[in-house]
DNA sequence: GACCTTTTGACAATGGTTGTCATGCTACAT
DNA sequence: ATGTAGCATGACAACCATTGTCAAAAGGTC
């Protein structure tokens, strides 16, 4: 997997780019570009909603942060803890993110992949549900 | 899973309802809602765009077709073979599509969201790659 | 056919994302 | 520090998939 590691592009270092990267920092969940860009208004911090898309952008591309689409269709960014390969268990509520990481379902999707002829394969797999804190709060015992 | 099994309400027989239905039986890969609504007009059977998004959406809510989102972010929608869940491995280039179960996999979510006090989860697991046919017309012995 | 309800479709409106391009700034050499 | 070359930025338009609107048309029923 990965055939070809991109010594990710040499990048200017911009104050625009370091807000976005801040904010990354300091935000647990998934955000979308657009909230990404209201927070930055929100702190004064003048940066265009284009240069948030492009940052953001880049910095998937880089891999630097993880995207997923949100049920909505929208792209969520995040910066994660761990630099390999995972994926993630999200709360439809609140955003909780929990990582996960599978060694077995990515023999699986390889060994799939192989037995049917595919290749160049990646995959995608999130886990939507309702964290436990959600769950207590709205559920009660008698969910629902 | 799935508590409240809905008893597909009760629609009406209509001539554009059949046509997008007639569509998804011929059409083996997953077909946006505008490509398909692009079939329909080249077929001269006029049917508005409006109508086939209502009807997909409609489908895919009773579960009568599946859905996946592309790398776009458009959503695409498929009749498959089989009734009971599974997951699919796309090919990026020609859009073949094989429909895979993965019973370790369910599993697997299951116990890492238990394992959270996740609770009303669901997941989606989607593989893209290159099949076989279009691996060997353009990728050659020596890919790239 | 009469009648009531659902469905349709043309078009506007929405909303996320990308394209444009003149201007700004970074990085680097002088 | 200054100059320069080229990437980066931002205001705004353009795109494009998808949804909302609502009067007109069609399905189902008696
Ligand atoms: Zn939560
Ligand atoms: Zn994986
Ligand atoms: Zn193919
Ligand atoms: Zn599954």
């Amino acid at each position: 997997m990965s055939p070809q590691e991109q010594p990710v592009k040499e990048q200017r270092r911009t104050r625009q780019r370091a807000a976005v990267d801040e904010v990354l920092d300091e935000t647990e969940d998934f955000i979308s570009a657009q909230d990404l860009h209201a927070i930055l208004r929100t702190r004064g911090m003048s940066v265009g909603l284009a240069t948030v898309y492009r940052t953001l952008q880049t910095l998937a591309d880089d891999g630097r942060v993880d995207v997923l689409r949100t049920a909505g269709g929208e792209a969520a960014y995040r910066r994660c803890a761990r630099d390999e390969h995972h994926h993630h268990m999200v709360c439809r509520s609140c955003g909780a993110t929990v990582e996960i990481a599978g060694p077995a379902v990515e023999r699986w999707t390889n060994s799939v992949a192989k037995e049917h002829g595919y290749v160049d394969v990646s995959h995608t797999l999130e886990i939507f549900g309702t964290c436990p804190r959600c769950a207590a709060q709205s559920g009660g015992p008698a969910g629902r």
